[in-house]
DNA sequence: GCATTTTTGAGGCACGTTCCTCATTTTGCG
DNA sequence: CGCAAAATGAGGAACGTGCCTCAAAAATGC
């Protein structure tokens, strides 16, 4: 038995081809009677429309915009790698996808663009960026013109994106904290935390849910005040070093964001490396070295390929109203050891 | 712009429609030359074919086949359901996707299966099997038939198959070992192995890595010798008993394969429930109960979900003589501990 | 019951391929 | 050079759907 068409289901329901493509498309001019006897025979024969041959007809074709901050953060830019890829091969399934970087310190510049976007017209927008006001209601705006918006990595909760491709970042500290109380063993119960900036959403969540572990689970370890760097390696070498005259060796360090190529300069000079616990975020070429070298202890990461073929995916999926495969856009938080870790994409 | 299509190829080539056509099918009777003029058209225009025109107008649909032991693990039932799932969303992909399970202990029947599937023909076939001389036998017959084969989840390295989807099993030991040496603490240095039967080639090499890694970086743990199971709970009962009687309390205990339900039963008996470090492998409802109830410390897993999404991408590019993207299809090993446990996929 | 509006039918072209057939041209070989 | 064989061209039908128009039928309001 083939599949039926719409031909099987215009005959089913007694009704003309046209009526069957009314329904099917949500077109105006049919009595409810009518679409319910259509319906009927959809469900009677259970036709699933041929989206390739729908996709053919329509030969639509959508522009999907991403947009990423310039930072020089490696994180960002194997995402922004991965999503070429993702993009150039979406191109089989007629999606153009623009990379945008922006400069991460101007959100009204940010908000310009997206108002540009809103007004040049687009099926898909997917934005990393931090939730401000402006771009709150820049977001808005989009979506109420019918652009769908997808929050990635750093969550956008009160723009209400269509979907957020990203991980947990309370439950991504939380298993950070599990590992770093465990392999802490007979080192000084003392952690250290490194982060970029308290400002971020994600470092706040991820020291959250590092202390409710260590609290709970280890309630002997002294976890320290979060040191920020501002993304400066002279910061790190700076704030690690009165951190450890002044406090001692530390047992651990938990480093919140990125700066682990200066940490492991610090750590080196001092004759450290390989001492105390250390545990970051992300798998990047630097994390992946440091972890082969044994130095790195393990990384929490979502994985960037993942994350950009979702966001396509999830795009795709509400560019055309059709219905999400959670189960298939759930990110993982990865945990990565030196054991697991994943070969090289060349 | 638009994307190119056949026609600008044809005109681009200065050759007719027919002719592009059959090179790009890789049709007879075209020369060397004329080949390579369209193809060069095809580089300089950037053609890329329509893959959802391509295959309307082949109106081809595809017998995918995966075959799955008859075992009662949850494993293997965790990865049925994801197959079936994922054979569903495959109906839109003119995919009809057969399951079928096979008597785990019989070889010459499955055998005699997949030598009738050769005859009545299909696009493609999973199989997830240990291999013997008779199963590489009937794989080699049906890949001389061009019909593409995928191992599933356990390799077979002699019968080359077309593509393996699942893990490295050693590396999953290697990983399993860290986290055991990790774990342990000040817990007594010694480690219980269980496993359903050591003729299985993943739990060989389970043991394996966990052994390099034990030896390597915790030399001074001691691991006991494997005790199989059989896959019968009692067994288990057994000889986890007689272990404890004649060893003392061990520090951890690493579960090969299944059984775990039988393990907890155990120890909670025993009042050792929560003390010794227990690590152990895929996620299924009861590995998922334990974790979250805290007395399983680990799991090596691999993504159910994933492997069957990717099984049959797999077997459909194989069918289309397609490449494959592989950064997409190669497998994670993952650690799951409470902490990043992903929520229930309802 | 009539005019008006709404709903439905019939048909055709388009999308980018595949896969035919049949005629025509070009090539290689003796 | 002539002939058979190989290569190429021209064209058309099909795949399943979208989207358009025009006319016909049915429902609605008065």
């Amino acid at each position: 038995m083939n599949r039926p068409t719409v031909i099987d289901i215009a005959r089913e329901a007694g009704v003309s081809l046209a009526t069957v493509d009314r329904v099917l498309n949500a077109r105006p001019g049919v009595r409810a009677k009518t679409i319910a006897a259509v319906n009927e025979a959809i469900g009677r024969l259970g036709y699933v429309r041929d989206i390739a041959a729908a996709n053919l007809a329509r030969s639509r074709s959508y522009r999907m915009v991403v947009l990423l901050p310039d930072t020089e953060s490696q994180f960002v830019q194997t995402l922004e790698e991965a999503l070429r890829e993702a993009a150039a091969s979406a191109v089989t399934a007629r999606m153009g996808v623009e990379l945008i970087r922006f400069a991460a310190e101007d959100m009204h510049a940010l908000a310009a663009t997206l108002r540009r976007l809103a007004e040049e017209g687009c099926s898909g927008i997917a934005l990393m960026a931090p939730e401000t006001p402006v771009i709150r209601d820049a977001l808005r705006a989009l979506r109420g013109q019918g652009v769908p918006v997808v929050a990635l990595v750093s969550d956008l909760p009160n723009s209400e994106p269509d979907h957020y491709v990203g991980i947990d970042s309370r439950a991504a500290g939380r298993t950070a904290g599990v590992l770093m109380g465990r392999f802490l063993g007979a080192r000084p119960p003392k952690v250290m935390v490194i982060a970029n900036s308290m400002h971020l959403r994600e470092s706040i969540e991820r020291r959250r849910g590092f202390d409710e572990v260590m609290l709970r689970d280890f309630p002997g370890v002294e976890v320290l005040q979060t040191l920020e760097t501002h993304g400066s390696p002279t910061a790190l070498r700076q704030v690690v070093t009165e951190i450890l005259a002044a406090e001692g060796t530390v047992g651990g360090i938990y480093l919140l964001g990125s700066g682990l190529r200066a940490l492991g300069r610090v750590l080196s000079e001092r004759g450290l490396l390989g001492h105390p616990v250390i545990v970051g975020h992300e798998l990047t070429p630097h994390s992946r070295e440091a972890l082969a070298s044994g130095w790195l202890d393990a990384v929490i990461a979502q994985n960037a390929g993942h994350i950009a073929r979702s966001t396509l995916r999830v795009l795709r999926a509400k560019a055309d109203r059709l219905p999400i495969d959670e189960s298939q856009e759930r990110l993982r938080i990865e945990i990565i050891l030196r054991e697991n870790l994943p070969d090289q994409p060349l």
